[in-house]
DNA sequence: TCCAATCATTTTATACTTAAAGTAATTTGG
DNA sequence: CCAAATTACTTTAAGTATAAAATGATTGGA
C-alpha cells in the first residue's frame, strides 16, 4: 500500500503498458488468423466465416438447437443470428421449425446437404488451422491453452464485476 | 514418411484437434475481451471500438498519417477507413487535408478536441485492460507475449505460403 | 383465473466490414 | 514526352454486427 505524506491511501498512476501490449498482440494474432481463414473459406467454398461458424455449432448436435443457444455459443446478438439463419435457410443449408412445446422457440438443424457441405469444409479448415499453428510445439500449444484459459477466467471475472 | 502397400506416399488423416481447440480458445478470449471493451466504451464515452482504435493510431503521431497507413496499421480495408474517417471528421475529432505533394493522398490528424477526448478515453481504457488481465502474473504476461509472437510469426508464414 | 413478468425471437436504426469495381493522380519505361 | 502501370482513395453491393424497441408466447403468483 502506498501512502502519502498525510498517511492516506493514494492512487499512483500505475503503468499497465505490458497488459495493453498483450491485449494488442492477442488482437493482432486473432485478426490475422481470422482474416486468413475468412479468405480461404471464400476462395475455396464461397462461404463466409459467420456462416461456417454457425454450421459448426449445429454440426455438433444431431437434433438442432434454438436460436438463443446459437446466439450464446457464438457470443453474438440475437438479431445477428436471426439474419444469419435466414440466409442459411434460404441457401438450403439449414432447416428451421417452430417448437411444438413452445411456440416462441425456433429449432434449427443442418439439412442433409448442409451437413455434407459443412463436413467437406471442416476437413479442409482443420488442415488450414494446423498449418497456421504449425511452428508451435505441442508444449507451446499446451502452454497457450493454459494461459488463455486463465485469461478467459480473468476477463469473465472482470466483466461480471462490472455488470454486478 | 508413411508409405502404403505400393510404396507411394499416403496422407494419413492426422488429428489436429489440439490446434482447433487452441484456435477456438484464442477466438473466444478475444471476442470476450473485445465485447467487454466495446461495451465500456459505449457506456462511458458513447464511442465505438473502431473509432477508438483509429484515434489510437493517430494519437501516436503528431503530424497525422495517410488513410493507407491507417488501413495497414489497423489491418482493415481501405473502404472501411474512408467511412470511419468521414464520421470522425463529421464529429470534429479528426482533421483531414489533401497532401500538397501528392493530391491522391489524404492526411488525417486528431484535432485538439479529438486528442483531448482520446486521452481521457485511453486513460480509462488502460485501467479496464489492466483489470481484465488482473489475474495473470507478470510471468504469465511475459509467457503469453512470447507464445503469441511465435503464433503470429507462424500464421504469417502460412499466409505468405498461400499467397505465393 | 388472470395479469404482470419473463422469455424467445424479430425488427429497426445505425454502424462496421469486406471484396471488387471505379476514379483520379502520379510514376515509369520506351 | 506519353501511354501504361501503379497508387491512393472512394464507391458499391452484400453481408455482419450491435443495442434497443417491439412482438408474441409462456409462466408464476395473487
Amino acid at each position: 500500500m502506498i501512502l502519502d505524506s498525510e498517511t492516506k491511501a493514494v492512487e499512483l498512476p500505475e503503468d499497465h503498458g505490458d497488459e495493453i501490449r498483450l491485449w494488442l498482440r492477442l488482437l493482432t494474432c486473432t485478426t490475422l488468423i481470422e482474416g486468413e481463414v475468412r479468405g480461404r473459406l471464400r476462395e475455396r467454398f464461397d462461404v463466409t466465416l459467420p456462416r461456417f461458424d454457425l454450421m459448426a455449432q449445429l454440426d455438433k448436435v444431431p437434433d438442432g438447437m434454438t436460436l438463443s443457444d446459437v446466439s450464446k455459443r457464438m457470443m453474438v446478438s440475437n438479431g445477428n443470428v436471426t439474419g444469419l439463419v435466414e440466409r442459411l435457410v434460404e441457401s438450403g443449408h439449414l432447416d428451421r421449425r417452430t417448437s411444438d412445446a413452445d411456440r416462441r422457440v425456433q429449432v434449427i438443424r443442418l439439412t442433409k446437404a448442409g451437413r455434407a457441405e459443412f463436413r467437406k469444409m471442416a476437413a479442409e479448415h482443420e488442415l488450414w488451422i494446423a498449418d497456421i499453428f504449425a511452428d508451435l510445439t505441442p508444449k507451446d500449444v499446451r502452454e497457450l491453452m493454459r494461459l488463455l484459459a486463465k485469461t478467459k477466467a480473468s476477463a469473465q471475472k472482470s466483466a461480471k464485476a462490472r455488470t454486478a
